[in-house]
DNA sequence: CACCTGTCTATACAACTGTATATATGTGTG
DNA sequence: CACACATATATACAGTTGTATAGACAGGTG
């Protein structure tokens, strides 16, 4: 867990406080490596050192490992992911909107934060199973997440849905699938991949509807 | 060593074996050092060759880079795949049956020839351009060949489709995001996931039916 | 036969990796 | 002040990497 995270260096004196290297800036460090050819699973820990500027051993008082660093940086991700969607759910109360300011608020992101995206949706099938478990929980998270909203939106609208569950799965799979896809490439073309996933998210909608007329709940 | 494996030794000459290595061995023995923890873009040279049985430097005889074995490694696997899906496809001409045996001959080719899937599910993200692009290729491929059948099977059946070339590209893509994460998951989560698969195609089906009626081809 | 030519190997090198060990340096407490 | 302590560092080591260079051996051709 992000354990001294939250710490605030303010009116502590009891414990020495020390202007040293922090896990913060060491992740820093790490994101900052990070681009269209380097991902985090390709860092070395002496590299990463060095982008911080400290002695490849201090990288030991900081974390135990690459791996570490890698959850780390996943649950960061996440954490940012997460709040920029919650933004948007705030902002938009029907359900068409949700969707669109959603898918929008995503693609922004990945504009400004491509970092923090790569993480989540270009690597999360490689690296070991710590690696991979963090990425799932957070991809597990958003399902949940989209779900509720589903429900509560389909159910105000009188348009129940097939297996909700399995639609917000889709829906999350398919945009973080066509979001690593989108990461690098022009703005043009990401634009035209975000108009894209508005129509994927529109096909998986009306077919859940439709076969909630045929076969109702599931 | 292993490099001999395949020749018969008996009644070999005194002199050095004219079968020397092959291009062929060499992708042999870079799949076997494939696995869930080891992906195509974390081989070494060195690791390939000692695999192959020869030294380092033969490796450059037979490929410029490792890239240039990564490329080739992605072909092959896009081969392979799209044989097992064209089998599929030549088995079931009803638009139901062809989705359910597309997914079926996809989830059997994932209990077996797991090396091959990993290379194109779970790594098109990272890696050099030229990786990157050969996956590409790979999956838009599957794609207009899926595009195909959809607007073939829906005029057949009387049942149209809006934008089927966003159902194909929909449907590829969510296929492998799913199948990534199916790939090294025990056998009874694979069958589950195969189902949920299903489920999600037939989404993307009525949906895109469904907005015909509403809009239009598109 | 001698002579290329293509393929393999052996050796070598500089760069880099993760980490074990020992050392320096500043801080808080007795 | 002296001490212990946490933190940073420097040095070192054994292993790996990609690749440059040079030599060994075969087959085919003159």
């Amino acid at each position: 867990m992000a354990s001294l995270a939250l710490q605030t260096a303010e009116f502590s004196a009891p414990t020495q406080r020390k202007a040293s290297i922090d896990r913060e800036d060491i992740i820093a460090a790490a994101l900052s490596l990070l681009g269209p050819h380097r991902s985090v699973s390709s860092l070395s820990l002496r590299e990463v050192a060095r982008a911080a500027g400290i002695a490849p051993n201090s990288f030991y008082r900081h974390f135990r490992d690459m791996d570490e660093l890698a959850v780390a940086l996943i649950e960061r991700a996440g954490l940012s992911l997460r709040e920029i969607i919650r933004e948007a759910r705030l902002r938009a109360t029907t359900s068409p909107s949700i969707i669109r300011s959603s898918i929008e608020a995503f693609m922004e992101l990945l504009e400004g934060d491509k970092k923090y995206l790569q993480i989540l949706l270009a690597e999360g099938t490689v690296g070991s199973d710590a690696y991979k478990a963090a990425v799932e929980q957070v991809l597990t998270y958003f399902e949940q997440e989209l779900q509720e909203d589903l429900i509560r939106l389909s159910t105000e609208a009188n348009a129940p849905l097939h297996r909700p569950d399995l639609v917000s799965k889709a829906i999350t799979r398919m945009v973080f699938a066509m979001g690593g896809n989108a990461l690098y490439k022009p703005a043009d073309e990401r634009r035209e991949i975000g108009a894209q996933m508005m129509v994927m998210v529109r096909f998986l909608m009306e077919g859940s509807e439709t076969l909630y007329k045929l076969e109702g709940p599931g």
